[in-house]
DNA sequence: TAGAATCGCCAC
DNA sequence: AAACGTGGCGATTCTA
């Protein structure tokens, strides 16, 4: 593509004529160069700006932050709509060097990723999403040149075409987008990408010293516990003397713990969690693996590496959140995931706030069990939501046709398990292997289950049925995903009628979150609170201690006003705890 | 020997 | 073989 109509700006007044033309046109192409891929040591080079006519480059090297309040002006309001392709990253810089909330996002990469409909072979680079859409071959080779010289001839027409390219881009995404009905969910997913970016630049504060204690005691721990188990199997090993130390087995080798387990006499097919647990109770070193097995879990992914990503510069974690991360809609979390941190006090309590501030943490209680309840309207569902009652005691008391007084701890602790189970696609074998039951006495749960809910039976029936019919599922925003199953393999076929069940209640639940985010975001817009941390149905939220209890309610109310958004017939319930760590009280 | 595949396990 | 859905990540094992 050759290089489009393009002005270089490097003057003040050389913006009027270029912000008159910007201002008038409803979509404009947005585009930046830094001098690196992170906000807080890289800079801001060039910031591109186009209209289908002609395209602007602001040498941002020529102006300091305080000369470009008209472009400011332009970037915030909501028109005209900034086309941008991955947006999140030009709204961090932009909210780093230029202190603007970009407004009026049109996300070329998202919208690429909603069409794609759950096809995670299709790539979404801007160069991909050219030549799906456009047909078109970019070089993009002047993307990691040096952006913070002199800038070059080549340089200046990459970034005024990476700037035009995206406006007929947008139009040939739109056309699909309403083929497929995805123009709510990209609305949804268009509105999250600035409140995405402000948390990511924020980031979340660890205290390192807490963390490096809290490894320490675990160390020890696991030192301790590979001894133990070296020694005791090591038993079974031939020895070649009585002086030689048994042969060291490697404790995160499956094989050679199953080996080893042989040598002493236990017999086990696998040496998954699932599959020992069991055999927990009979054998003392069996418990003692899977003791080691998590203390090694804790060690290495939750070990040194987490205070590798401490930010050199403002000394807090900075992870990478990816808006669309499953086909689902559930944002992902990498480098570090701040998702998947052990709920354990002793974990947990190391990300807290910082001197004279709080975290509010609020979570969605039962949200997909909601969401299920308001699907399928089934009346003893809804009723058990409505009553306000424990949703666990009250499915046992209705399951079991006992009292809610009456329910046993170990019956609660059943009808939990079927609770989460169901929304899985959960059988029998499923369920027996998690309660440690037989399948026949599972099965009579799950009838029972069924019986005091038909309703739900129904529609995970109807869902799954209509998975395999028309091999897709949507959300209750619209999101779509298209499975790719393979029809003539039955394991696929049963795997895409669990899909089936789970996927619209999953992703309707990302729905919510995503709009729950927006309105808080919205809602904390004046206050000294950002949010620091998003973990599917629960935000995190650091502020100032002084507004702790009005932002809980403002977060509290946010997302209470995002579940209602999605659902009518169930009551929303949200919890929301000030506190001075990532704990709930 | 580097990268892919697999296992196992953390979160929701 | 799989058996409960979505991910990320680290260690081991396999493979080209």
């Amino acid at each position: 593509m050759d290089a489009p109509d393009y002005q270089l700006i490097t003057k003040s007044d050389e913006l009027a004529p270029a912000l008159a033309a910007l201002w008038a046109s409803p979509v404009i192409g947005l585009d930046t160069e830094t001098t690196g891929l992170d906000a807080h040591s890289s800079r801001l080079r060039l910031l591109q700006l186009g209209t289908p006519e002609r395209s602007w480059i602001i040498d941002l090297f020529h102006f300091p932050a305080g000369a470009l309040g008209p472009v400011r002006e332009l970037l915030a309001a909501p028109h005209p709509v900034k086309v941008a392709h991955n947006a999140k990253f030009d709204a961090k810089f932009l909210l780093k060097h230029a202190g603007v909330r970009l407004g009026g996002i049109f996300d070329t990469y998202l919208a690429s990723l909603l069409a794609s409909a759950g096809n995670e072979s299709d790539r979404h680079s801007l160069e991909a999403v050219v030549q799906r859409y456009l047909g078109i071959q970019l070089d993009k080779s002047a993307q990691v040149s040096d952006w913070s010289g002199e800038l070059v001839g080549y340089q200046l027409d990459y970034a005024a075409r990476d700037a035009a390219i995206l406006l007929p881009l947008r139009e040939k995404i739109l056309e699909r987008l309403d083929e497929f009905d995805l123009m709510v969910a990209a609305g949804i997913e268009f509105e999250c990408v600035l409140p995405m970016a402000e948390m990511e630049l924020a980031g979340f504060y660890l205290d390192s010293g807490c963390w490096r204690a809290q490894l320490e005691r675990v160390r020890a721990a696991h030192r301790e516990a590979s001894d133990e188990l070296q020694s005791e199997l090591g038993r079974g090993a031939s020895q070649m003397s009585l002086f030689d130390a048994p042969p060291q087995i490697n404790l995160d080798s499956p094989q050679q713990v199953r080996d080893a387990l042989a040598r002493i006499g236990i017999e086990v097919e696998g040496t998954s969690e699932s599959k020992l647990h069991k055999l927990a109770r009979e054998h003392a070193v069996i418990k003692r693996l899977l003791e080691y097995r998590s203390l090694s879990k804790s060690l290495s992914t939750y070990g040194e590496s987490m205070l590798d990503f401490i930010h050199p510069v403002t000394g807090r974690l900075h992870a990478d959140f990816r808006q669309i991360g499953s086909p689902t809609g559930r944002i992902t979390c990498s480098q570090p995931s701040l998702q998947q941190v052990p709920h354990t006090v002793e974990y947990r309590s190391c990300f807290r706030a910082p001197e004279g501030r709080k975290l509010v943490v609020a979570d969605f209680s039962q949200i997909e069990m909601r969401i299920l309840a308001d699907f399928s309207r089934d009346r003893a569902l809804t009723e058990a939501f409505h009553s306000g009652a424990d949703l666990h005691r009250t499915t046992a008391s209705q399951m079991l046709g006992v009292a809610l007084e009456s329910v046993t701890p170990a019956q609660r602790e059943q009808a939990k398990s079927l609770n989460y189970g169901i929304v899985y696609g959960m059988g029998a074998e499923g369920l027996a292997n998690r309660i440690d039951s037989s399948v026949q006495e599972a099965e009579v749960l799950i009838e029972k289950y069924f019986a005091a809910y038909p309703g739900v039976d129904r529609w995970l029936r109807d869902a799954a049925e209509r998975a395999v019919k028309e091999g897709r599922s949507r959300t209750a925003s619209g999101r779509l995903w298209v499975y790719n199953f393979d029809v003539f393999d039955r394991a696929q076929m049963a795997q895409m009628r669990r899909v089936g069940k789970n996927a619209p209640i999953q992703g309707t639940a990302s729905d919510i979150f995503k709009r729950a985010m927006t309105l808080v975001d919205a809602g904390l817009k004046e206050k000294d609170a950002q949010i620091v941390n998003l973990i599917h149905d629960e935000i995190v939220v650091e502020c100032a201690e002084a507004i702790a209890e009005e932002v809980a309610g403002i977060v509290e109310g946010a997302m209470v006003a995002a579940g209602r958004e999605f659902l009518t017939r169930i009551p929303v319930i949200v919890e929301a705890v000030v506190s001075d760590a990532w704990l709930k009280k």
